[in-house]
RNA sequence: GGACAGGUGGCCGAGCGGUUAAUGGUAACGGGCUGUAAACCCGUCGAGCGCAAGCUCUUCGUAGGUUCGAAUCCUACCCUGUCCA
């Protein structure tokens, strides 16, 4: 396959680049480079400490992904080696490290649902795991490349000196990791590096670094806006709970769309899609919103799939009918009062907390509110158990 | 190494010998309103037993101790921050 020939024009490279970016430092390095009419090596690193892309990675990846179609190479890192580490960014304390089994079975996972995105063609993507080198550097070779920056320009880092101001721990670590994910650029031969804005700060010691390192030329950064959460507040998260997985069922993410504010909706638009956010406005918003789950489920599963997610959530939810799959959970009894029943089948975590709900009104059997604690279910038949609004689940024997 | 300050429920943060399963906020959960929106309102929010009033167990960094009784006092240890070297 000739990687070269492809490549477009310097303007629209440039424009669709530049598109939804933060920040693009520096311009007239990239378009040197972009002139030099060569396929880019466009890194992208991940810390594999969940083992699931949530959508505000995607928001990196779709860029990752028009590079790609730009003619350019990504190269993918995995940071098998950092991971054991943690890094900070954006957050207000010290991640817990990793074990090594954890990591490369996240690596794994991560990787199968980053081809969802990413085109897999050798020549458009590459794999890398930093640590191969990074796991090979003797303590002579980390002195030297702790060498290569200062106590005070560390310090320098938002959230550094935010912990700092404010009394909370800073390890030592944390300070060699910046440097190990710059010394990662070195060793790729980055020409740009893509990170969210809150790894602006680390992808600029990489460009430090490969000037120190005698490269001829530093990477590019290219920064991208953080995906707010659930919560329309945080940024989208495992660790604050306030994610869309794109491995979650399509039920999930299209009613996870549905629940988020409008204001939030129109930021999705904005950062996960091709409309206009502008035309999108002009639509009633649930419908706007139902159109922005279809969108996200297909590009995870496939259009017939989007359909039907959007199908279930209107019968369910508006013709508050029964979803279509519900898990059926097998009780090895004839009866069983309603409090035992719940939490056997694990939609509560304790009796008091069944009792609560029954008390709120919260629990429903065959769509019959359950008043009595002491309710008796006659389990020969089959029936429909509902926990709050979204949780069901179909009881037997 | 020295001098201080601090470690409380998912998170923040009061309490500083009994009235404390521990004020308040936030998150979460249930209900109401709705577009399963958001915002807002009401409620719940360690666990087990009991129809209930209530009873019991576990929880305030860790381990001991004092006391009729400790998150609160003492001792040791661990962890964190500030200042000095």
């Amino acid at each position: 396959m000739v990687i070269s020939c492809h490549m477009q024009d310097l303007s629209t490279q440039l424009k669709l680049i530049k598109k939804g970016a933060v920040e693009l430092i520096s311009e007239d390095e990239l378009v040197k480079k972009l002139q030099e009419n060569r396929p880019l090596r466009v890194k992208f690193g991940v810390d594999p400490t969940t083992a699931d892309i949530h959508l505000g990675h995607t928001v990196a990846l779709t860029k990752l992904r028009q590079f790609q179609e730009l003619g350019h190479k990504v190269v993918f890192l995995i940071g098998d080696f950092t991971a054991q580490i943690g890094d900070p960014s954006g957050r207000s304390e010290t991640r817990k490290p990793l074990t090594a089994e954890e990591v490369s079975r996240n690596a794994e996972t991560y990787l199968q649902q980053v081809f969802k995105i990413l085109d897999k063609d050798p020549a458009r993507l590459e794999v890398v795991y930093n640590s191969h080198w990074l796991g090979k550097m003797g303590v002579k070779e980390i002195i030297g490349l702790a060498s290569h920056y200062t106590v005070a320009r560390m310090l320098e880092r938002d959230d550094f000196q935010k912990r700092y101001k404010e009394g909370t721990p800073i390890s030592i670590l944390e300070f060699l990791y910046p440097l190990m994910q710059g010394f990662d650029s070195v060793q790729i031969d980055a020409d740009v590096e893509i990170g969210g804005n809150d790894q602006k700060f680390n992808l600029l010691v990489g460009r430090e670094l490969m000037r120190d390192y005698g490269k001829k030329s530093a990477q590019v950064v290219l920064t991208m806006p953080l995906l707010e959460g659930l919560d329309g507040v945080r940024k989208m998260s495992k660790s604050y709970n306030n994610y869309i997985g794109i491995t979650e069922p399509p039920k999930e993410i299209f009613g996870k769309i549905m629940s988020v504010s409008d204001e939030l909706m129109y930021r999705y638009y904005e950062l996960l899609t091709n409309e206009e956010v502008a035309e999108i406005k002009k639509q009633h918003p649930m419908e706007a919103k139902k159109k922005l789950g279809e969108i996200l489920v297909e590009r995870f599963y496939d259009e017939a799939t989007a359909k039907s997610a959007r199908a279930e959530f209107e019968n369910v939810f508006k013709a508050n009918q029964l979803p279509q799959d519900i898990e059926t959970i097998y009780i090895g009894k004839d009866t069983s009062n309603i409090i035992d029943l719940i939490i056997e089948a694990k939609l509560v975590e304790s009796k008091r907390e069944a009792k609560r709900m029954i008390e709120q009104g919260g629990v429903k059997i065959d769509s019959e509110k359950v008043t009595d604690e002491k309710f008796l279910v006659d389990l020969n038949k089959e029936h429909i158990i509902q926990i709050g609004k979204r949780k069901f689940a179909k009881i037997k024997k």
